[in-house]
DNA sequence: AATGAATGAGCATTCATTCAT
DNA sequence: TATGAATGAATGCTCATTCAT
């Protein structure tokens, strides 16, 4: 099976941290203990998905880390490549989620620039030590290609809105260049130990007023 | 064996085309089938690397492609990552290559500023039908990861020299910035089926605009 | 790497015949189906190993001997080299124990060196058409080599009490000596087809004989 | 193919010790350059089969240390069995030659198992720290079978004939009996690092007493 | 005769997935 | 539901041997 192609950046576009989950009470009547251990799993893949990689994490690993038996994880997902996807699906939405959030709450152009550039790059600065992110996804699957271009979409989608909302002209090329900035500045972020939330604050200021006034000379 | 953590995207930033090299002319003194060898198994492993991803990629059809035996990739890389590694610093140092030569012959900043977008995105249009990106690397490989930040880092290194030659402050961050939009608008030249050279130009001029005065409201 | 060196001929020393093992019965309360497959792929290494020697057995004779997939032996052991040295441990313990168990029972000197003489022979004979011995063993591997050792050793010194325990000066060189030559009849026994047990029986006298009293002139 | 079995054991029986030959002086008219190669490589193939045993020793290694190309390697041998076969040969004759010359000029029983038991403890003694021994064969060859048997044969052959000399009965079983017992006092040799000539002379007189005039109690 | 680049058969090992319990 | 023992397809790499020069 040769698929079109794919690709993966994106995927470390969005992450959330999650915390091993233990069932601490389960009552008679209490059912989603089966909802649970889906979302368990979930977390497990995304904590070792995330940080050593598709290829170099292995089923068995997933299952110790979630605490259920190898053969547990084919109950709630068809197959590893559906695992994967399942969870970049989660992260994706979450991450939008947040920021859709924030941005309702929002009022002034500059404020809006602002909250996405923070929520972008917060984002990636909370998980910095708490997982190492993967440039990597499913490269042949086209569905997963899919699911990838749907959400990088959406997130450019609801940039492109804040731009219209301030009517400014190629809406959607300014917002894929602020994103793009953004994402660069994600990389300082994860491949610079010393990286803080000062680093972070001067960034996202900086981002917000190039993006409005160009480079000062 | 868990290294650091790897980048990969980016290697994605630096992509050449070769042709099935057939050695068409030998002077009567020298033949040198040895190194033509090793630069056709490059090129098949580049074409392929980058169009499946690296472990989608076997060794017998990077063989097969280049039109060797298994075994003759072995005399001249000695494992699979080794030579995914000579091939993306190849990759790598032609676009840097290219890229200064380029800047040497601008004058002026927005001049600069067009190179550089142009370089960019014109690399990566020029691949666009032929071969397919990977955004993958070799996550657990220390080696592989200083190659990419090597790389990565000169990069934006010669694109701060060219905020500084302007007397820009925060010239790496200016440098980042630039960059990180063209990764964006990159990333519609590799899923777009009918990105035309038009929409090359379009982007190229309005990134250098965004950068140069910031966005038009 | 190139370890120390290793030895291999006692290798041949200790063996011991078994049947592919089917579980003819199994107590209602207990299977050991995962014990006795570990058996069971011992056993076929045995056999072929044994017959063939290290390198010119492959992991997947093995598996198929045993009646179990290729995985399976992985399941098991470690590897190919990890499941040479856990069999040439149980057939040096078997061996010992059989010894040391028949010298318990022995009284007067010429009865134990006839026990040894005829445990070590016997031990050969009674494999001579089932299966051929290897004087092979992990040439390379210093863990294995101390095995050996170790087992030899035990084995002189088993032979060594006989001697102090009669009071004989120089019991290692005498012990050394008496096993040398049992180990040098058991080419006999391994390279002669028409050897019988009677012939066997005629070299344990001569062996104890020629020990006690010297050759005769 | 699956052959016979085969032995090896007494593949370490024989040995002997070239130094790496350089063609000092090649006069025009001077031929055996051919013949001289043939040597040289052989000796570089015992050196390191008996280093580091079949398995482990490379062609290519051997025509490097024999200073030739790898395919000249198979202008003399036919194939890596047969260069090894040839130094199994070579090694046994020179062996049986030497202890022949000694047996000649020795004149009482005493003396002549005094030089047997000196000629085999010294032959592994002086190469002790040179080489290492193999214990390994061709298990499955039965060229290499015979070619084994056929010096072990003769080997026993000679010291029986000694036997003989003295009238003594049974004088094949005599025969192994006491070439077991210097096999045995091998291995002294070769796995302790304290031995020294001194031992060496202690363990031929023994073998030569017990042999004679049995136990001491 | 001598070379050494090229070959490709051969094999240990891994790991996603299944299924009897 | 949950388990984990069993499976076997899949692949990177080695190295004896060949052959054009």
């Amino acid at each position: 099976m040769v698929y079109y192609k794919l690709t993966a950046v994106v995927t470390a576009l969005c992450y959330n941290i999650r915390i091993y989950n233990y069932n601490i009470f389960n009552g008679d009547f209490m059912t989603s203990t089966s909802e649970q251990k889906h979302d368990i799993i979930l977390d497990s893949a995304f904590y070792l998905f995330s940080t050593k990689g598709f290829y170099e994490t292995k089923i068995a690993e997933i299952a110790e880390h979630a605490g259920v038996a190898k053969g547990t994880v084919y109950l709630y997902f068809s197959s590893k490549e559906e695992l994967f996807k399942e969870m970049t699906r989660r992260n994706f939405d979450e991450f939008l989620d947040g920021l859709s959030n924030e941005l309702t709450r929002s009022s002034s152009f500059a404020e809006k620039l602002n909250k996405i550039a923070d929520h972008h790059l917060s984002y990636f600065y909370n998980m910095r030590n708490h997982t190492r992110i993967f440039f990597q996804g499913l490269n042949n699957d086209p569905e997963f290609m899919e699911v990838m271009f749907h959400h990088i979409e959406n997130y450019v989608n609801l940039v492109t809105n804040v731009m219209e909302s301030e009517s400014i002209n190629e809406s959607k090329l300014h917002a894929k260049a602020f994103v793009g900035m953004l994402e660069n500045y994600k990389m300082d972020i994860l491949f610079t130990k010393s990286f803080t939330k000062d680093h972070l604050n001067q960034r996202v200021d900086f981002a917000v007023k190039l993006f409005m006034n160009g480079c000062k000379r």
